[in-house]
RNA sequence: GUGAGUGUAGCUCAACGGGUAGAGCACUGGACUGUGGCUCCAGGUGUUGGGGGUUCGAGCCCCCUCACUCACCCCA
């Protein structure tokens, strides 16, 4: 019986584990700095918190949620995404009554059933983050300039950031209703699925990607003309902080976001280095969501990093260097092997990786597998040497030896 | 959910228009009785993804199925 992981699902393992574990790495000192502190979240959570957060209609919810029946017949969900979980925290712990801004990171696995394809799994990682209590635009500033401070710490170039607001409760109706003025007269000459969006998401009819229908879109509607005061200058305030702050963007009009909870600012960082799936984080404002929740007004905003996606441009872009042993310890007959085993764990003890070699392997296949292993070091140890009590040394890359007393191995290596 | 492409050794891939499978890498041992990288020699595995059909004969053709890949929908 032959067994495989679930379609979509992958293993991570050495070498690119290495890579998983630096980007993880970069993101908590990068976040710390900003004050982010990490929220551990279950990955199961009751079904309705999905739904009413992500919004009944949109596809993640249709279709792409796995959701079973516990043993009690409670509805859950494994997460398809990691905002709505943090802020069910939020209100659950009370984090509204300590001083804002409260502000959380968390990496780790969600779920969609989708069809995979180059940059999309059905388990995939996310680092996320999310500011809680601030409604001002510095902190979208921030939140952008922090990760444009992680795709530099990581040596990421090249990416897009691409901002936009989709303006909040009382000014989104109307620029709903310009859409719908607009391409009402246009709507014969849509693709199908375009005519779909037009009844139930006409904002999707701005990221199509048919000839006609970016052809049918020139001249339509743009929200940012139709923002109300407030979101009008919490948006060019934005843009000017972005300014000051460096972060190279592009305001992308059309930028339309899957969830429903998003208001005013959203962004997305693109790469050109990925295949049809080429955003590696997106995120913005959810001032709604928390007092959706049960909380008390708070505005919010928060993104998430698509692990697989960075880490697939890591490996592209850089060489990236592997841990490999200091130490390999070569053998020859029992009293040597007993010997070199506890040399072994002295050094271990030190925190230094060591191998040995394991029975019935010549003294030449245990260097050869030390050399394959990349050992820094070789230390043979034979008859000769338990007489001795002393133990040859061999540096493999310059193929130098020496010997040392059993007594000294420890002070050699630090 | 829709569409297209691909499944041959552990890995990467060969095998003219159907004649019952091969190379490189890797692995192990030896040449070099206790010294890696280079070289040479030797060694092994395939139910050709699975099932059915056509045929004297199928890795190759047909059907079904499974898996993977890419794209659409949608999205990190």
């Amino acid at each position: 019986m032959k067994y495989n992981a679930l379609k979509g699902m992958q293993d991570i393992f050495s070498p690119d584990i290495y890579i998983w574990q630096k980007v993880e790495e970069v993101a908590k000192d990068v976040f710390s700095a900003y004050g982010f502190q990490e929220l551990r979240a279950p990955i199961i959570e009751s079904t309705d918190i999905f739904v009413r957060s992500i919004g009944e209609t949109t596809d993640i919810v249709e279709k792409e949620m796995y959701t079973f029946s516990d043993k009690a017949g409670r509805h859950i969900t494994l997460r398809p995404e990691g905002t709505a979980p943090v802020v069910r925290c939020y209100v659950e712990n009370h984090l509204y009554n300590l001083p804002s801004p409260q502000k959380f990171f968390y990496s780790g696995p969600m779920f969609r059933y989708e069809r995979p394809q180059a940059g999309r799994f059905r388990q995939f990682f996310q680092i996320g983050a999310e500011a809680f209590g601030v409604g001002e635009p510095k902190i979208d500033a921030e939140i952008l300039s922090m990760l444009r401070l992680f795709f530099e710490r990581l040596g990421l170039k090249g990416l897009n950031f691409e901002v936009n607001s989709i303006g909040c409760e009382k000014c989104r109706p109307d620029y709903r209703n310009a859409l719908l003025d607009f391409f009402s007269v246009r709507i014969d000459g849509l693709c199908p699925d375009c005519k779909r969006r037009f009844d139930y998401n006409p904002l999707r009819i701005l990221d199509c990607k048919v000839d006609a229908c970016i052809k049918l879109r020139e001249g339509s509607p743009r929200v940012t003309d139709f923002l109300c005061g407030e979101c009008k200058e919490h948006f060019n305030t934005l843009l000017s902080l972005l300014k000051l702050l460096n972060v190279p963007y592009v305001v992308n009009p059309d930028m339309v976001r899957g969830l429903d909870y998003y208001t005013r600012t959203t962004f997305e960082v693109t790469s050109k280095d990925l295949g049809a799936q080429n955003a590696v984080a997106a995120g913005g404002r959810y001032d709604r969501l928390v007092e959706d929740f049960g909380g008390p007004p708070t505005p919010a905003i928060g993104f998430a990093i698509g692990m697989e996606r960075i880490t697939t441009l890591l490996k592209s872009s850089s060489n990236h260097k592997i841990p490999v042993p200091k130490v390999f310890i070569a053998t020859i007959g029992t009293p040597a092997e007993e010997e070199g085993l506890v040399i072994a764990d002295r050094l271990r003890d030190k925190g230094i990786w060591v191998e040995v070699g394991y029975a019935g392997n010549s003294l030449k296949s245990q260097l050869r597998r030390a050399d394959r292993l990349s050992s820094a070091y070789v230390l043979i140890i034979g008859d000769d040497e338990i007489n001795s009590e002393k133990l040859k040394w061999k540096k493999l890359s310059d193929g130098s030896q020496g010997e040392i007393a059993f007594t000294e191995v420890y002070d050699f290596f630090k």
